[in-house]
RNA sequence: GGAGAAUUGGCAGAGUGGUCGAAUGCGGCAGUCUUGAAAACUGUUGAGGGUCACACCUCCGGGGGUUCGAAUCCCUCAUUCUCCGCCA
């Protein structure tokens, strides 16, 4: 969410910043700025009630214990005008209250200078490449039909037990999937994130914390008779730990690191893209997450993508990186990285992580604030990335390891699988 | 799931209808003392709205109610603890 003070005082920037997204936000910051103008007003008008209130109550008490009981009743008659006042002022204060809380949750965060305009993804930018594409043997196959071939995972059993989407790892498969959470946490907590383990459900407050809410409502599962939500992604869980938190500056940056299973309906989206483990309603997901001070945040984003770009190297997977468009940005981010990973069988880039700083949006929404140095308090910057998620990385590498004698295992996920190959 | 108790500032813990945003202790910060540190002493120390700055307003788990007035009384929800039940 948007900084009432940053809208006030840069508006027409934000405006202009604002169509990269595609979005004239023109009339929606208007609306802000009048609901806010009318909130303070009716705010100033009922505390100005309350306090004439809280006076005359004073009064009475004195008169009261001086055993003027007339001259308290004489006033109780004022206080009771006054009580009406105060509860329309307040019944109107929430109405508006309410109205502004909503028009600020349908603006996205303001982009980030370098974020190119754009309306998809076509628009987005490749700002770097690594990793050879092989040449993969004749009759290379796709993914699902190497899962099928070496019998490791099998999408028909998940559905099943839960339905498209679900599938079922087994063998070397469920093992290679396990090897590289290991692998990747152990990567994280080597780079100095701390590992966590957190719920893989959230309530509503959690939702609307990281901006998942009200935006994406249709995209979670959700549970009414709890009202609950699975995660779509450890950022909200993980996140959320910081929920109304003042840290102290000294403990910047924060680092946390996590493996969640991730639920996502993906509602409508059948075809050719998402067959095989493209896109799937539950994956795993290893998540880097950071709270840092303003001044460091693109530092820190700086550091996530480097890291990531290590991890990659030692996969030996091609791959590139993609400076996302204003299009194609996530509502809450304000710059995002994609990692694609080149699937050879397929012929085409997946993303496997995606990298954003949200800077104050979700901080604010987050009441996530540290005391500067001058003893006042500021909104954080938060940050995350996947580091990474599996099923892509998987697809990659069946697809780019696959050779005559069966898949080769990356080198460096020998030792968590404790094979080197699946044949 | 059943019965009982509780929920107050970073933590501990007073406060049961009126100068209570809240005693006290610990912790934090600043200072005195010290070559430096510790100890001791002094001061300071919640969040949000509002204001040029004050004033002022809101917040004692959440929501609602009673009252001129609520941290204190009532209702309701949530959470925690104890006992019982069930259970990986």
């Amino acid at each position: 969410m948007l900084q009432l003070n940053a809208i006030r005082e840069n508006k027409e920037a934000i405006i202009e910043a604002l169509k990269k997204r595609n979005l004239d936000a023109a009339s929606l910051i208007e609306t802000v700025l009048n609901l806010d103008e009318s909130r303070k007003a009716i705010q100033t008008n009922l505390d100005n009630t309350l306090a004439q209130s809280n006076k005359l109550s004073k009064e009475i008490g004195i008169l009261y214990k001086t055993g003027k009981a007339q001259e308290a009743n004489v006033l109780k008659e004022e206080t009771a005008k006054l009580k009406d006042n105060s509860k329309q002022l307040t019944e109107d204060l929430n109405t508006t209250a309410t109205e502004l809380q909503n028009a600020l949750y349908q603006i996205p965060n303001v982009p980030h200078t370098s974020v190119p305009a754009g309306n998809s993804e076509e628009d987005n930018e490749e700002i770097f490449s690594e990793g050879n594409i092989p040449k993969l043997i004749d009759g290379a196959l796709p993914h699902w039909e190497l899962a099928k071939k070496y019998d490791i995972i099998d999408f028909e059993l998940g559905v099943k037990i839960a339905g498209a989407g679900f599938p079922v790892y087994k063998g070397k498969g469920a093992r290679l999937q396990r090897a590289l959470i290991n692998y990747f946490l152990d990567k994280n907590t080597a780079a100095g994130y701390t590992e966590t383990q957190v719920p893989h459900v959230v309530n509503e407050a959690s939702g609307y914390g990281t901006g998942q809410l009200p935006d994406k409502e249709g995209q979670m599962y959700h549970m009414p008779v709890d009202d609950l939500y699975l995660i779509p992604t450890a950022e909200i869980p993980v996140t959320n730990m910081f929920r109304d938190d003042i840290v102290n500056e000294k403990d910047f940056p924060v680092t946390v690191t996590a493996y969640t299973p991730c639920f996502r309906r993906e509602a409508g989206s059948y075809g050719a893209h998402v067959r095989g483990l493209n896109r799937l309603h539950q994956f795993d997901k290893v998540e880097i997450v950071r709270v840092e001070h303003p001044s460091k945040s693109y530092e820190a984003l700086d550091s996530m993508v480097e890291h990531v770009k290590g991890i990659l190297r030692e996969l030996k997977l091609p791959y590139r990186i993609l400076r996302l468009c204003g299009g194609d940005l996530g509502f809450t981010s304000a710059l995002t990285f994609d990692f694609e990973v080149f699937s050879t069988a397929q012929d085409r880039w997946l993303e496997i992580s995606s990298v954003s700083n949200f800077e104050t949006y979700q901080a604010n929404r987050l009441k996530l604030r540290f005391k500067d140095e001058n003893g006042k308090n500021q909104l954080a910057h938060t940050l995350n990335g996947s580091s990474l998620a599996l099923p892509r990385v998987l697809a990659g590498i069946l697809e780019n390891y696959q050779t005559e004698d069966g898949i080769m295992i990356p080198e460096v996920l020998i030792p968590y699988c404790g094979f080197d190959k699946i044949d």
